[in-house]
DNA sequence: AACAAATATGTAATCGTTTACATAGAGGGC
DNA sequence: GCCCTCTATGTAAACGATTACATATTTGTT
C-alpha cells in the first residue's frame, strides 16, 4: 500500500511538500504541485485516514446508533443522514444496538477515536437517562429528549400530529374514537397518546380508558387491539392507531370481520409509510418527513462538531402533516394511487 | 481524552504493560492485571482505534457501498450485514453512491485506511467492469458478477426464482403470460427475464416480444405496463412482474380497470417484500432472503479479510422460494394476513 | 548594494498505539 | 554456587500522516 513517503521519494521531495500539495496548505511552486499531483494520481496514493485522524484528531466520520428497527423508517433516515453527511465530506459509521443502556454505552465507547460525533436514536425513554454522562464528543439525541443535560435533541412533532388526526376525526362527526397505543416506554408513543387526549378534550370529549388499547407498534398488535374493540358493546366509530403498522393490522382485522371502512369505522394511522397509500382503502395518516429528520440531525451534529466551543444546545422538532385518504372518509380524500412516486423503488 | 499514557502514569507502569494487560498479550502478574483493568475502567479509557489501526493495519471495520436504493431492501440487507459484522467485532461504514463507475471508484478510495474490506452492491452491469482494478483490499460483489476477476461475488437465484413463478403460472393453465421487465442494464432484471423465457420454453411456449414489457422496478412503471397489456387485443391471462413494486403498480392498474385478480388476470411478483401479503388480493411472489444475503456477503468478506493469503474466490448464490398467495389463485394459497410477524415493525 | 520580505522546501516532533528486544529478578537442576 | 529458563516489566522503534520551525532561494525596496 503506497504511502506519502513513497510519493515523496518518487518525486525527490520531502513528505512535507507532498502533504502541502495534497492539502493545499502552505506555498508550493506551480510546477512541484503539478508533478506531485500527477504522481500521486498515477501511483494511486490515498492518504491513510487513520494516520491522519491521529494527528489532526478529526475523523470526518459520524457515528449513528440505531435501535433494531425495521423497514422504511430505517432506510429513509439513513438516506437523509448520508446525503447530508456526504455533502459535508463526512462518512457514516452505523451500529445497531438494542435500545438498552448498557448496549448503547458499549457502542458509544467502541466509537471512540472513530467518529467526531454521534447521533443516537433512542425512542426508549429509559435509555436516554444514562446518556447524561458527559460525552467527550458531540451527541444528537433523536426521538427522545434527554432531561436537562448537554446534548442536542431532535424529535417528531408527535403530539401535534396526533392531535391533528384526531381533530380531523372529530370534525367528521366521530365522538367515540379509540386509540391503539404504542409502548408506554416509547417516547413517540407517549407523545402521540398525549395528542390524542388533547384533541378529545379540545372537543369536549372525556377520554375513556376502555377506548385506549395497548399496542407495541407491530401490525400483530394492531390486529389484536382491533378485534378487542370490535367486541365492545359500544363500538368506537373511529380508530386512531399510533403508527401505520398497527393501523394496517387493524384494517386487516376489520376486513376479516366484514366491517366496512370508513363507513362503519374510520381508521387513521401515523407515519405515512409508503404502503399506506396502497392499502384498501388507502390509509389516512400523519406524514413524518423521515429523511428530513435524519438530515437535520446530521446538520445539528455537524454544527456541534465544527463549532465545538460555542455550540448552544438546541431542541428541535420536525413538523408533521396530516394526509387524508379514504380510510377516514374525509371529504378531501387524496386521489387514488398516484402514478408517479417521488422516489424510485429499486428492488435489489 | 484519556490515553494509554495517562493510565500508565496513574498505575506507575509503562504503557507496554498496560497494553499487554488490555490486550491479553504477553505475561503479566495477576495483581498488575487487576489494578490496571480497574484503573482503566474507572478512568473510562478507550483505546484510540485510529492509532491502533495504524500500527496493526487492521481497522475492524467493513465498508459497504450501496446504490441509492430504497425501502425494505436497504434496511434488511444492512440488518443482515450489521448483525454478522457485530458478531465478529466489526463495524460497518456505509456509503451510498450512484451506481456509476466514477462514483464507486471515488467512494472506494475514500475508504482506504478506514476499512479492511468492502461489500459493493452493484446491480448496474456497467459498474462491475471498472471494479476489475485490482483492489488492495478484499471485495465482495453483491447482485452482480464480475467477469473473470479476483473478487468474490454473491447473487440472488434470480433465474431459478423467476422460472419457478412462471412455471407455477403455467401449471395453473396459463399460456399467455406477460412479463414486466426491469432495466436491461440491471443484473437481477436480466436474470429474471432469462428465467421467464426458460420456463416458457420448458412448457413448449414460444416467448413473444409483445408480452415482454419494459419497466424499471418502479410501481409507476408497473402501472403503465399493465395498462398497455390491457389494451392488447389478445390480453395475457397472467402477468409476472420482475419485482413486487411493479406488481403492486400493476395490481392497482387492474383494480382501476375493473379487472378481477386472479380470475381474469393472475399476477405474480418477485422479492416478497413485507407489504406483498397485505395487498388485495395478497400478492404471490418469489421470496428473497434479504437479510441472509447481507449476512452471507459479510461472512465471505470476513473470510477474505482474515485469510487474506489463502482465500479462494467464490461465486455464491442465495436461493429463493416461491410464495403463493391469492393473486395467482394457486390452490395452496397462503392463509390470509398472518397474525404474527417474524419481525416486529417499529415505527420510529 | 544591502537588507527585508516573501516564497519554496526540508527537518523533525507529534498523535496513541503495539511489539520486538532488552533487562532484571526468581526459581530450579546440577 | 552457577547457569538456564521463566516471568514480569521497561525502552524505544515503528505505523503514516501533519505542521511548527528552520533554511535556502528569490524578489523587492531603499
Amino acid at each position: 500500500m503506497v504511502t506519502i513517503k513513497d510519493v515523496a521519494r518518487e518525486a525527490n521531495m520531502s513528505v512535507a511538500t507532498v502533504s502541502r500539495v495534497l492539502n493545499g496548505s502552505g506555498p508550493v511552486s506551480e510546477e512541484t504541485g503539478r508533478l506531485i499531483r500527477e504522481l500521486a494520481g498515477r501511483m494511486r496514493y490515498v492518504p491513510h485516514s487513520g494516520a491522519r485522524s491521529l494527528i489532526t484528531s478529526k475523523t470526518e466520520t459520524l457515528g449513528v446508533l440505531l435501535p433494531d428497527l425495521y423497514g422504511e423508517f430505517f432506510s429513509e433516515i439513513i438516506r437523509g443522514m448520508d446525503s447530508t453527511a456526504q455533502r459535508h465530506g463526512f462518512h457514516l459509521l452505523i451500529s445497531r444496538t438494542y435500545a438498552d443502556k448498557h448496549e448503547i454505552e458499549t457502542a458509544m465507547r467502541a466509537m471512540r477515536g472513530r467518529v467526531d460525533g454521534v447521533v443516537v436514536l433512542s425512542p426508549d425513554l429509559d435509555a436516554d437517562s444514562l446518556l447524561n454522562l458527559p460525552s467527550t464528543i458531540p451527541v444528537v439525541l433523536l426521538c427522545s429528549v434527554a432531561k436537562g443535560n448537554e446534548m442536542d435533541s431532535l424529535t417528531i412533532q408527535n403530539c401535534r400530529g396526533a392531535r391533528d388526526m384526531v381533530t380531523h376525526l372529530v370534525k367528521l362527526g366521530h365522538r367515540r374514537i379509540a386509540i391503539i397505543k404504542g409502548s408506554p416506554r416509547n417516547y413517540d408513543a407517549t407523545e402521540r397518546l398525549r395528542g390524542y387526549r388533547m384533541a378529545l378534550r379540545d372537543a369536549g370529549i372525556t377520554p375513556e380508558a376502555s377506548l385506549e388499547r395497548e399496542g407495541d407498534f407491530s401490525d400483530a398488535a394492531g390486529y389484536a387491539a382491533a378485534i378487542e374493540l370490535l367486541a365492545m358493546q359500544k363500538r368506537p366509530t373511529a380508530i386512531f392507531a399510533a403508527n401505520d403498522a398497527m393501523a394496517i393490522g387493524a384494517l386487516s382485522a376489520l376486513r376479516e370481520s366484514g366491517v366496512r371502512v370508513p363507513e362503519e369505522i374510520a381508521v387513521g394511522g401515523f407515519d405515512d409509510i409508503p404502503l399506506a397509500r396502497y392499502m384498501d382503502p388507502p390509509l389516512s395518516s400523519v406524514h413524518v418527513p423521515i429523511a428530513e429528520l435524519g438530515a437535520r440531525a446530521v446538520e445539528m451534529l455537524l454544527h456541534g462538531v465544527t463549532h465545538k466551543n460555542d455550540h448552544p444546545r438546541r431542541r428541535e422538532r420536525v413538523s408533521t402533516e396530516l394526509v387524508i385518504r379514504r380510510s377516514t372518509g374525509g371529504e378531501s380524500a387524496e386521489r387514488p394511487p398516484p402514478r408517479t412516486l417521488k422516489r424510485e423503488t429499486v428492488s435489489t
